[in-house]
DNA sequence: TCCTTTGCAGTACAGTTGTACTGTGTACGG
DNA sequence: CCGTACACAGTACAACTGTACTGCAAAGGA
């Protein structure tokens, strides 16, 4: 074999620019001559190590799944261990939240992705709705563990209040990143949520009182 | 003046085109001339009506809010009266399910505008996000009303729970539209969640859930 | 009557897109 | 030493995009 190259290593940086490029401008804005561009290499290299457009816009989403992943590992790996089940929550609501440049790309390319999911069939078989599922098997994990030590209710339904966390949180993100709130809103808002599942669910929140914590 | 023609009528028979053609095939597949043959008229008259490319797009987009608003006001209207808080709160969410194509594709289009939103800032101050805080305005009242009358437990904070309402439907509509639940599944979801506010905020797993203890 | 304005058609144009093509240096196997 | 497989460059091409252009029938005011 001749010169030979990490093909793994190329195609990562590829994809990389893609989703970079994709949390900037978004996902429209993608075409092959702007990830080209944004790599800092030729259009043909990227044709080269990705036929074809739709094998690129797979591998960005894979390469944004990874990187949450990695995010969401390290930001668990950081917090006192055990973690306990509600710092779990707010750990995935804090990570979630479009705060900064990083979860504000993951959102606007997640929901770009949604979006062509809706008409393209062939990208919703793809990890982006396993993703998803997974996710809430995890808060579902999470929830069953609080209810087990007694910081949350037995009453309560881990499998329901999971696939609630997880859609208030996708629609509380999606408002942040349209200018209707502020991500301080938006935190608020979850954590208000999270507070009232932990006291019992008693709806105990009059006024503009934060959760102490 | 010579021969005149209904310059609204046409404009609205162009971008109802325009949120027809966006609700079927996505709005990535919006042009002008796509718009043109789906009104079956010819590219120049959406020229003509509309200038440009992002007048006929806010068109759309205010036309979709126009139609969602009488769509609203229908079944609202259809409602025994005088219509109470849990009844309001239930039609919304039967209302914005994605269940039928109407509703489908205004979650589809809702949605691609949002993401269009978030990169295009132009997009931002439109009626879109005026639109979403109204919505969480009728909710808000909605809520109060429900306290008034006793159905609601008065410890509640309504803005809150307006917020979270409207999030949460967006959400789980969301997940719908990929694919990722049916939308009975999400109809499911979203009654155990309303079921909960009006019971007092107890999450008491109602339905088919047994008590494993 | 003419003629100006309106509604509309068709086409042209410059730009961008995804994909396919030809060419080129280079490192290794023979 | 040589040829072949590899990594890459550059370019060509057809399709599509939004926008601008010229042309033209008709309807009402002068």
């Amino acid at each position: 074999m001749p010169r030979t190259v990490d093909h793994e290593q190329r195609r990562t940086q590829i994809a990389d620019a893609a989703v970079r490029l994709a949390g900037r401008e978004g996902l429209h804005a993608v075409s092959m001559r702007a990830v080209a561009a944004e790599a800092g290499i030729s259009l043909h290299l990227v044709q080269y190590y990705f036929g074809t457009k739709a094998e690129l816009i797979h591998a960005g989403l894979r390469h944004l799944e990874r990187q949450s992943n990695e995010r969401w590992a390290a930001r668990l790996a950081a917090l006192p261990q055990p973690v306990s089940a509600r710092a779990y929550l707010e750990a995935f609501f804090e990570e979630a939240l479009p705060t900064d440049d990083v979860s504000r790309t993951f959102h606007l390319v997640g929901a770009s992705y949604a979006v062509l999911a809706m008409t393209d069939p062939d990208l919703a078989d793809l990890p982006f709705v396993a993703g998803l599922s997974h996710l809430e098997k995890h808060l579902d994990d999470a929830l069953r563990r609080g209810q087990a030590d007694g910081s949350l209710p037995a009453g309560l339904d881990p499998a329901h209040q999971a696939s609630v966390l997880v859609a208030l949180n996708h629609g509380i993100g999606t408002t942040v990143m349209i200018g209707q709130r502020t991500a301080e809103e938006a935190r608020t808002v979850l954590q208000r949520h999270l507070a009232a599942l932990f006291d019992g669910g008693t709806p105990h929140a009059s006024g503009h009182d934060s959760p102490a914590d």
